[in-house]
Formats: C-alpha cells, sequence, structure tokens
DNA sequence: ACCTGAACACCGTTCAAGT
DNA sequence: ACCTGAACACCGTTCAAGT
C-alpha cells in the first residue's frame, strides 16, 4: 500500500481540521500515515507547497461558473463562496494566507474576482487593484472570524469592549464590509462614465 | 550591566531589521544580547507577547493629533501613518498581522480608525466594522508589498503576469484601494442622509 | 520509484540553583 | 531581583542506503 500525493494531502488537512494549523507538523503527519518524515519529501519538495497544495484544493470551487447576474451580485457570490471555503476547514483563512503570502497558492481565485471586476467595467489595471482589496480583506475578515472561534471554543468568555461583536454574526459582518468595497467600485464606475 | 525590558526590545528589532522575522529567535536574541535564553523569560512570559511589544512599538505613532481637515482627509492621513510604520521595519505588516491576530496587541491604531470614521459621520457599530475592513486592508496589502520587496532584493527577477504590478508604485497602489474604501464610506453616508 | 534510518541544525520554554 | 545551566520536548530537512 505505497502512499500517494493525494494520501499525504488528505492526512495533512485531517490534521489541520482536527488539531488545527499549529500542530500541522511533518512529522505528525508522517506519524498518522504510518511513514517516516523524510518520505513526504518525496512526494513534496517542502512543507510550504505541501500548505500551498492544500489551500488550492480548498479553494478550488469557488471560480465555479455562476448564474447570469449584476455584477455587484457576482461579486458579492465569489466573495462569500470564498469565505465559505476557508471556514469549511480550521484555520483556512490563515493557511490561505500563508500560501497567498509565500506566492505559492496557484489557484485562480483571485483572478476570478479580477475578472469580476472587468464584467463589473473597471479598467483591466484598476481590477486587478481591485482584486487585491477584496481579496485582503476576505482573508483578513475571515482569519479574525477563526481566530474569534477558536478562542471562544477555548472557554474564555471574554467579554469583548464591544457588545457588537458578540451580537453581530460573522455573516453580517462579512457583509458590511464587502458592501463597503462594491460601493467603492461602485462609485468608480460612475466617476469613469463622468468623464 | 543588567538587562532591561527596553534592551530586549531594542535587541528584537535590530534583529527584524537585519535578518527579518523568520530570524528572530528567542535563542538569537538571547545570543545577541550576551544572556542566555531563558534570561529573555524573566522580561516576557513568551515569544507572543514580545512580538506584540515590538507591533505597539511600531504603531505607537500613528494615533497622534491630526490637522484638522476633512474626514476622508483624515482617514487617509491614518491609513499611510501605519503603512509607513509597517514600512519602516522589515517584515513589520507581518508581524502586526501575527500580533492582531493573537489579539496581544494593545496600540490603539485600530481605535483610532474607527474614532476617525464616528467623526465621518457613522454610527459606532459601523464604524467598528468600517475600521476592522480598513485595518484587514492596510495589513494585507503592506504585508504583500514587502514580501514583494523581499522577493525583488533576493535577486529574483521574475516577471510578473501582469506588467503593471511592477510598474505601479507601492504607494499608488495602496492609494488606490484606499479609496476604494474611502468611496464605500461616503455612499453608506450618503444613503443614511437619504433615509 | 519510493521509503527507511539516522542524523544535522535548529526551535520555545521551564526551572532548580546560583548570585 | 535577575540570571545561569541544563534539560525537555519538540521542529524541518537531507541523504546514503535499502527494496
Amino acid at each position: 500500500m505505497q502512499l500517494r500525493r493525494g494520501d499525504v494531502l488528505g492526512g495533512a488537512i485531517a490534521i489541520l481540521d482536527e488539531y488545527g494549523l499549529g500542530d500541522l507538523t511533518m512529522r505528525r503527519l508522517a506519524t498518522s500515515l504510518g511513514v517516516q518524515p523524510g518520505a513526504l519529501y518525496w512526494h513534496f519538495p517542502n512543507k510550504q507547497t505541501l500548505l500551498a497544495a492544500i489551500t488550492d484544493e480548498m479553494l478550488a470551487r469557488v471560480s465555479a461558473p455562476l448564474d447570469a447576474q449584476d455584477w455587484d451580485a457576482r461579486l458579492a457570490t465569489y466573495a462569500h463562496r470564498m469565505r465559505d471555503a476557508l471556514l469549511a476547514h480550521r484555520d483556512g483563512a490563515e493557511l490561505a494566507a500563508a500560501s497567498y503570502s509565500a506566492r505559492l497558492a496557484t489557484n485562480d481565485a483571485r483572478d476570478t474576482l479580477a475578472r469580476a471586476c472587468v464584467e463589473a467595467g473597471l479598467p483591466d489595471d484598476e481590477s486587478e487593484l481591485a482584486a487585491d482589496t477584496l481579496l485582503y480583506y476576505i482573508l483578513g475578515q475571515t482569519m479574525d472570524e477563526q481566530s474569534r472561534m477558536q478562542m471562544d471554543s477555548h472557554g474564555a468568555l471574554v467579554e469583548d469592549a464591544s457588545p457588537l461583536y458578540d451580537s453581530t454574526s460573522g455573516t453580517a459582518r462579512f457583509d458590511y464590509g464587502l458592501s463597503l468595497f462594491v460601493d467603492g467600485v461602485r462609485s468608480r464606475l460612475r466617476a469613469a462614465v463622468r468623464d
């Protein structure tokens, strides 16, 4: 029963979901697969690359085709898909942020966001910048949401300075920032029309 | 010549600037201070807390008073101050993101952004959410900028898919996303007036 | 082609004991 | 009060050698 690349990936995701990113070590992964640590390096050149592969796996479905709609609804749907994909795995947002930061993620989520901005009517160069802006927001907000979940689950019922923090659901918080972004794009479009 | 808390902080910042966050280890820091690793734990309970202290030091000045201006100019100035503060130290944005994520940063940069949103005319609860949105953007964009700098310095002149990436300066890229945010806030203000 | 065994060069943290 | 010495329990990665 030989080890396949997919087995390594699957084992890594299993550890991620059960114990979190901090406990996802090459040694622990090797043990869970019944193999020596060095064996993993035949399938992945290093840990960073393995983590990036998990990120790509996580985000593989966000770029799937969408029912035709208004550009703002499309943009919002892509953003929500991405958030949902990150939320589906423990520390998913932190993992994705690390992979993007290391420039090892090869999924097309960013391109999809950029394309949606082009379809909205933004110039190509602005669309790239807008996509990055939205991407940073999604990663940051979702990271925050997941670290909050982690704190809650660890029995720390520290009441926040702002009571709104607890009462406002993660989705509502997410939607607020998202609407700020979409409104920003909208006013850029209007400005372009006036010229 | 006793070791003071400030010496540890200063030594850590020196290593950060010269070798980066990855090489800022407790052991290396101890060596550079001519002390045993364990000595550091008399001054800081753990590494995370030390890193958060660096973050607070870095961002201490962004909340300083501002010349009275329009709310949008004030918001932009705070955002630029924060970016500049992060850019002033190698891996500054990554460090700050980690400290915020661990909820150990005690500086009032976030509160300052929220207050600026209140002054703009946003309700208190929306201002908190808007401040977070802006904060994630600043951290994400600046992290990206610094990791790009790192790649460039490491002789990797890989041409990007988009030639705009290279030609658009970091400041211009930053200003684009910032204007998206400010325009988003502006349209939220207009929506409130109409009600 | 795929993996083991074993090492290399590190980590953060703790804590009795010293001064 | 402040630090040393020394350990504990780990890391990621490499690579000759095995099958």
